[in-house]
DNA sequence: CAAATGACATTTTACGATAAATGTCATTTG
DNA sequence: CAAATGACATTTATCGTAAAATGTCATTTG
């Protein structure tokens, strides 16, 4: 029997093989073996299927971030380690990962914002963890955890979010980075 | 006799008239009653003449921006009122006048990076003299200005960036910019 | 002779016809 | 009877051709 797993993992095979301007349904259950009418038994439509593909890739690459969120290093330490992770991540994707990359941000581009939104708010989550663990432990000063997680999260877009992607081959892109951290740190650290 | 400012008048009674999309040679041409080829006199490419129009209009556009920063108020209220300016300007263009904010943008696009780059420093040159003055005055506490003016700029492009235009009609994201904004004077201020 | 033209080869875009994909559902299959 | 099919109307993408725009330059104009 045909499982919504099933035909996710022929998805992304379609699209690590053909581009993201052909993960069509028909394609997908065609690689399945299936027809398409079989496909829409587990999507409701072409746009669910790619958020369920887009999902869960998502997930998956940003996994490490997870671990790295939940470890009990020094909040400081572990604030500024995850999001060097994430902007590592994000150029790395670019970097070795191009059409990968390209696939999943055009399918990206599609999704409701609604969706967007689960996923920026798993990140948020993350980072409102250090950030009350580090109030906690007296190393931080601000008023509100999730408030200045959205601050800090915002604030170093330009380094992480894919529309700003093509910026990132400016050979001064991680000096820039590390110096507006610091500034950030600056402005949350204990004196 | 026709002139390189006759031209570029043309060319925005053109793009308000008719759209980016129509700002081709030919028609700027046909609505200053000339040929084309009297164009390519006065501009050696059709990106050229875009580049021109757009560098034009952003002068234009930004002036109020400059007006803040040659001000002699205090430096920590004149940045505030700098930013401020910055990020209204920009909603406001996209509020009151959409399609022209699209067409340049649209036009600003396929402009190359280093023609960009010579806004964005005159945009930088003005933060870094309000910073400057700052310093000298012992209101702010910071290393480099070039360096921190940079961080601020950056730090804010979410709130400033075209490309993330379409998430101003947020209705929380007056009160995300006031956080980050405080976020970041206490990094900068003096304590 | 400086300024403007318009004919030109070349490149880019617009358009419309054809093909393919989406989404539904009555029917078939195991 | 749950699972899968494929015929279908509708929407969307593809592609070749026609039209328009770009950029050059020898010629014309005042």
């Amino acid at each position: 029997m045909l499982t919504t797993d099933k035909i996710l993992d022929a998805a992304e095979e379609v699209l690590r093989k053909y581009g993201p301007r052909k993960i069509t349904v028909v394609d997908v259950a065609r690689s399945l073996g299936v027809s398409h009418g079989t496909v829409y038994r587990h999507f409701a439509s072409k746009v669910d299927l790619h958020e369920a593909i887009t999902g869960r890739w998502l997930q998956r690459v940003l996994l490490p971030l997870l671990e790295i969120a939940k470890k009990d290093s020094e909040p400081k330490a572990r604030l500024r380690e995850w999001f060097e992770a994430l902007v590592k991540l994000k150029h790395d994707l670019v970097k070795n990962e191009v059409e990968m990359f390209e696939s999943y941000s055009a399918l990206a581009k599609s999704m409701p914002k609604e969706k967007k939104a689960i996923h920026i708010n798993a990140m948020l989550k993350m980072i409102e963890g250090i950030l009350e663990d580090g109030k906690q432990r007296g190393e931080f000063d601000f008023e509100d955890s999730a408030v200045t997680a959205k601050c800090l999260f915002f604030a170093t877009i330009l380094y992480h979010h894919p529309l700003h992607a093509h910026e990132w081959n400016n050979e001064h892109i991680y000096d820039d980075f590390e110096h507006l951290f610091q500034l950030l740190e600056k402005a949350i650290h204990k004196v």
